[in-house]
DNA sequence: ACGGCTGGCATAACAGCGTTATGAAAAAAA
DNA sequence: TTTTTTTCATAACGCTGTTATGCCAGCCGT
């Protein structure tokens, strides 16, 4: 007994214009009045889809992921791991970067009051670390890491280039010590750091900034969803 | 001609009452109508003191960095300069656990919408690095670290660390890499990364970790600002 | 083909938020 | 004492998320 499905194009209707708004006028456009009346509806779709607007927040986050992933992968695996594994630390930086507002909702505390991740939410961020995991895992076998756990290891990558991104959104890495620098210098630091040789790190994170317009130019902006109506950011 | 002179306890008692409120119910409690009722007044003290909510989180961010500040200022200076330098790490991250909603107010999105940091604002942040910037120097001085600059080697630990407190505050580090694997591995891997041996480096993250309760167990757990509770003459 | 159930959605309301105009009272200066 | 100036209480405005109510569209069994 089924009456009335929900029209399923509403959901994903709802999360595009949520993002729009999210990625053009900023967090304190995401009201749910506001989604609906850019969606010509009321405000209780959002809560027959979402339960809220927490799921609707919810719903972003995994969006949000689903970018980072796609970003991840579009590198390559070549026969110089340590170069990939810094090219996913730029993916990382670009996906954030270029979704500010989106990387403040899946990280920094920029969510509507009493919402939490749950433990499935953070799986997605875990699975996501697979893909640097797997690329540690490469650099251990090629020998420019040291053996260990490679779990651990993408850890530490990623953990150190989250703590540079979020501060450099802040606006905390000003001259001489911007964001650029201390991104670079941190990449081989890195590198040095879980094992690799200086000279071959420095030469590793060279080649993954000449790899990076070729490899991570063409990345979509943001998924075109299916309301044409929808006037996104240009 | 100044005809009535505010209160001078006035304002710290309404930082405090907010800490408090922070500190005990989260974000969601800090509203100006919640403040005011807490100190028996109504919403417009917080205006005429602080010129709105935002003036009141920018004096918490304020308190925030004197207390990071306070905790820095417990590590000594020893003939160790790596120890040293990972005990500062050690303060930064007890610092975030310790008051994490301010830490979120600090650095994270958990700030009203609407409200930025100035440049003055992130001076304090500045100005609070350069004590890690001193053991830094130290670091290169003692041929611990490579030769360079030291300003850039305290903003790679600081990043790393922060972006660490944070994944941690927001539960993204679960077993088997929970936090505490992934600092102490971090801070090993970043003395290494700055230019250290790595088995010096590990034997200075381990006696820094000796030097813990030392050093930081008497850090005050929140200022006495001035009347906690009102009429409480104990 | 037709009634009945079921659930999406519009309406309107409730409680809360930050902020502000207004006016009264209070303290310092003259 | 009078004047001046600032603090603060009151009440309102517009906004928020959320929800109770009820209409109405669609699917199911007959």
């Amino acid at each position: 007994m089924s009456p009335r499905r929900t029209d399923p194009q509403t959901r994903t209707a709802l999360v595009d214009i949520a993002a729009g708004l999210l990625a053009g006028e900023g967090p304190q456009a995401l009201s749910a009045r506001r989604v609906a009346a850019e969606a010509g509806s009321s405000t209780m779709t959002v809560y027959t889809n979402f339960g809220g607007m927490s799921g609707l927040v919810r719903e972003m986050v995994l969006e949000g992921f689903a970018r980072l992933e796609a970003y991840f992968s579009h590198v390559k695996a070549t026969d110089d791991p340590v170069a990939d594994m810094a090219l996913l630390g730029r993916a990382y930086r670009r996906n954030a970067v270029t979704n500010p507002h989106l990387y403040a909702v899946m990280f920094g505390g920029a969510r509507p009051a009493g919402f939490s991740l749950t433990d499935e939410d953070r799986q997605h961020g875990r699975y996501t670390l697979g893909t640097v995991v797997g690329c540690a895992t490469r650099c251990i076998e090629a020998g420019r890491f040291r053996a260990g756990d490679a779990e651990l290891a993408a850890h530490l990558l990623w953990t150190a280039v989250h703590g540079l991104v979020t501060l450099e959104l802040g606006e905390y890495l000003i001259d001489p010590c911007n964001a650029d620098v201390v991104f670079e210098a941190q990449l081989t630091g890195l590198m040095v750091g879980a094992g690799d040789d200086l000279a071959a790190a420095e030469r590793s994170v060279r080649a993954s900034l000449a790899r990076l317009p070729g490899e991570l130019g063409g990345v979509t902006p943001y998924p075109a969803g299916g309301d044409p109506s929808a006037s996104g950011p240009a």
